[in-house]
Order: structure tokens, then C-alpha cells, then sequence
DNA sequence: ACTACATTTCGCAATGTTACAAAATGGAGA
DNA sequence: TCTCCATTTTGTAACATTGCGAAATGTAGT
């Protein structure tokens, strides 16, 4: 079964048409990142980000890595996913929705990813701080 | 009301997320063209090719001049424009759908407009044949 | 084996997209 | 003005996408 440039392309940009995979994208410039820190992100329905992310895999952007329980993604950085992410982000540059996620993420990365899934942001954060 | 980068993003890869699209947009690469060539090449209906093209319009990636009762379509030629069609002509390139299309469009060209809407192809192709 | 839980798949409702035919629009020429 | 006709808009049916909650999957640790 061949899949012709067109429908490559097709793929890739329809994956890329909708906010909430573009925000993921962008997200996952920043590094790799567990289904429950983009969901926290997103504010969307586990099992709706992880369609969201099953389309960009599909699209050739995206590649995942398991480990033990969770499941990382990142970008996929061969010539047919930087074809199109580079002028995507380089697009959305700047714009305020995508810096508001960005570090959001850098302070879903300074939580344990073991209290964020299970507890969600508010109470991961109360534990962390009250630990030191 | 302001649009967004982001917006802007989606609503340019949402536009090209469609074959019709997409072959519309590498049309349009060898210069203006009225919607009955389009519309003769995707075989499909003119409002619906009409249709697509004013998604693309929407996304600022194609033009239109007004000549009479025609109207031509280009591609836009700006920064916002440039940063989605050349990467996306650069991953469809070579491609046989394409290819055949733009061979199409060249044979379409030679014919007289006002032959090919409201004749069509065939009956078109055989007046310019007849009348040398 | 059993429980806990991150992620995925499934079922379903709401919404958006795509296609056509038919009717409306608007410019060109008689 | 009247007709012709390229294009657009409208109405509508088929289909795809998006979202959620619930159930299924599979791994880690007890």
C-alpha cells in the first residue's frame, strides 16, 4: 500500500488544521511530553487528546516511546516532519495562546508525573510545595 | 476582530488539508486560472470547486482578478502565502496526480475560454482541431 | 494473582465538511 | 432591455470530525 506525496501532505496538513494538535506541536518543541501534561494543557478529555495525538502520529509528525506505564511523544524530526513543522511554528511565532501553553508546561514539568496524572495540576502543585 | 497567528496557521493548513485543494493550489503554480479549467481538471461540480476555492481565498492563500464575466484565481504572493505554499509544493513535488494535472492544465490552456465553459473539453478540443 | 492507573478503544451525540442540483447574481453583447 | 452564461449562493443529503464517558488494555508494584 503506497502512500503517494500528495496524500502525505494531506495528511500532514489536516493533522496540523486543528488547535488543538497545532498547540501540541508546539508544545512538543519543548521536549517530550506524557499524555496526562498535554491533556492538563488542553483542558480536553484524556481519550479526546489521545485521537489528537493518534492523528499526528498517523501523519508522520509525531513518535511516541513507552516506559513502563506512560507514553512520551515527541516530534518526529525526519525530512517529511520537519517539512512541516518548521514553517508551522515558525507561523505561530509569538502568538500569546501558544506562549500561555508553553510555560504552562514548564511548570507541569517540575511536578512528579506520578501526582499529575493521578491528582491532577491544583493538588500536584499543593504536594510539591508543601515538600519543599 | 483580530486573527490570530494561530488561526491564521489553521485556517491555511485546513485550506491545503484537501486534495481538491491542494491540486488547486500546484494549478495555480503555472499561473492564473478561471474556475472552468479548475473545475475541468478535478472533475467536479463548479460550486463545489467554487466552493473550495473561496476556503482557500479564506485563508489568504489565493487571489482573484475579475475580468468580465470570468475571474481568475492566483496564488497569493505575500509572506503568509509563500510560508505554506512552498513547502507544501516542495512535498508534493513529483508526484503523479500533480503531474498529470499540470499536463492537463497545459492542453486546457491552448484552448479558447469561452469554448471550454460552456462547451467543455471535448467539444472544445475538436472546434480548435477543426479550425486549425 | 490482585490492585492501581496511564493510555487507548468504543459507543454515541453534536457539529462541520463535502458534494450535487437548482436558483440567484452580475457582466457582455444583441 | 433582454438574453446568455461564468460564477456564486442556497438547500440538502451523505459522510467525517470532534467531543465525552465508559469500558478495555497493558504495565508496575504489592
Amino acid at each position: 500500500m503506497e502512500i503517494s506525496n500528495l496524500d502525505a501532505a494531506i495528511a500532514a496538513t489536516r493533522a496540523l488544521g486543528h488547535p488543538a494538535r497545532m498547540r501540541t506541536a508546539a508544545m512538543l518543541r519543548s521536549g517530550e511530553l506524557c499524555l496526562c501534561q498535554i491533556t492538563e494543557v488542553l483542558s480536553l478529555a484524556p481519550s479526546t487528546v489521545s485521537l489528537h495525538i493518534k492523528e499526528l502520529k498517523r501523519a508522520g509528525l509525531v513518535n511516541e516511546r513507552k516506559d513502563g506505564r506512560w507514553v512520551y511523544f515527541s516530534l518526529a524530526d525526519d525530512e517529511h516532519a520537519r517539512r512541516w513543522i518548521e514553517p508551522a511554528m515558525a507561523a505561530v511565532e509569538g502568538d500569546p495562546q501558544l506562549a500561555d501553553d508553553l510555560s504552562r508546561i514548564a511548570e507541569l514539568r517540575r511536578l512528579a508525573l506520578v501526582d499529575l496524572c493521578s491528582l491532577g495540576y491544583e493538588a500536584a502543585k499543593a504536594k510539591l510545595e508543601q515538600q519543599g
